[in-house]
DNA sequence: GTAGTATGTAAGTGAGCGCTCACATTCTTT
DNA sequence: AAAGAATGTGAGCGCTCACTTACATACTAC
């Protein structure tokens, strides 16, 4: 599993065949299906990998006693990391589009996509209780945009051949998301020619984000 | 080109072959290889029209005489409808993960990727000159998160089986955004306890948003 | 040490892929 | 009507893929 994982890192799903995982463990392939009993289950296999891993990032998040905000935004650093280091994998279930081509796989994919967009959901929810979160707050729209923001982080990152990090753009990304979600002043449209916005970072006490670079 | 629209929205790309497209069109394969020199550049020529497609979309959108946001709200909801009606094509370059697979198709992802999150920059820019989007936006990273609605929206879709449709998650999706965004009076944390704030829609003047549903 | 099982190998098989080619048909031009 | 170009056919080539099989070796238990 480790081996699909570092090819599949390496040159995409589609292009990983049974003869390369084999030469990645040192064996030839009648070894590979001494173990498996096709391509369709070690993929599958690897499905439910991502999901456990998926699932403990979340986990691991949540068991901090701090506020739903900040615990989601743990959530989001964490898994632009994994992202960084893993990304061929990451991408399976997070670009769930790589598995649309596979019919046989989606069930699975869908499961895993569907228990983390759930337990994001849950986060939101409970912020909206203990008031971290605007009480308006459409929960679903919140998780949609979460998981979009993770997926869209992780796609450009992966097509552009450029040296920057996810981890990079993350701050004002955040910060984006954050405004749209926390608990803040009823929204009022200010008239032309206010005085622009303390920046946000001020009012939450933290450091100014870094200058974003271009893609 | 439109039968391999047509397959490509019916079965994925992946599993798109010349036979495929010579049965839809009511040829054979060899009449296929008459007109275009290999598949590669088929599927190149496809990107090509993608591209254009979506350069029409913002240009439409942009030559309406209205706020910088209110031209995004009307890209994000025309894009919501392309991706209904060619939803295989728009993954193309949407789901940008499908063509990580090809490394020679890549180049031209790429390109058209970059062109479109640099116009949502340019009308993000644009509202904030114009007053209309707060002084303090990054804009960068507000033009990633604006595609991560769009792609997370639409992946979402693909792999969902129920027959939700992603206008219908559009409203609060947009609300969550424009949030995010939009000027507002300084964000502040209002303490626990405080009344929810009036909703958005109250502000902007227009009815609320369906409530969402479940994927 | 021997039996039995687990694990590995080398050489396939058959199917499907992108693509080619010798030839047939249809269309256009004059 | 004839000539030439454009378009289409159907067989098939070379290749790669997932997967199989007959046989060999290594490990474990008694």
């Amino acid at each position: 599993m480790e081996a699909v994982t570092r090819l599949i890192t390496r040159k995409g799903l589609g292009s990983v065949t049974i003869k390369d995982i084999a030469r990645e463990v040192g064996v030839t392939e009648g070894a590979v299906y001494r173990h498996f009993v096709s391509k369709q289950q070690i993929l599958s296999y690897l499905v439910d990998q991502v999901g456990e891993f998926l699932r403990e990032t979340v986990e691991d998040a949540e068991s901090q006693e701090s506020t739903a905000l900040e615990n989601l935004e743990r959530i989001f650093r964490l898994q632009l990391r994994d992202i960084e280091d893993y990304w061929g994998l990451a991408l399976i279930v997070v670009a769930g589009a790589v598995s649309f081509e596979n019919a046989a796989l989606r069930p699975r994919v869908v499961s895993v996509l569907d228990a983390y967009v759930e337990r994001i959901r849950g986060i939101l929810r409970k912020g909206v209780e203990e008031e971290s979160l605007r009480a308006d707050l459409d929960v679903d729209a919140a998780a949609f945009t979460f998981y979009g923001m993770v997926q869209g982080l992780a796609s450009l990152w992966v097509l552009s051949e450029t040296p920057w990090q996810p981890s990079d753009q993350g701050d004002p990304v955040w910060e984006t998301y954050k405004r749209g979600v926390a608990r803040v002043a009823p929204a009022t449209l200010t008239p032309t020619g206010a005085e622009a916005a303390a920046t946000p970072e001020a009012a939450y006490g933290l450091p100014p984000p870094p200058a974003a670079r271009v893609v």
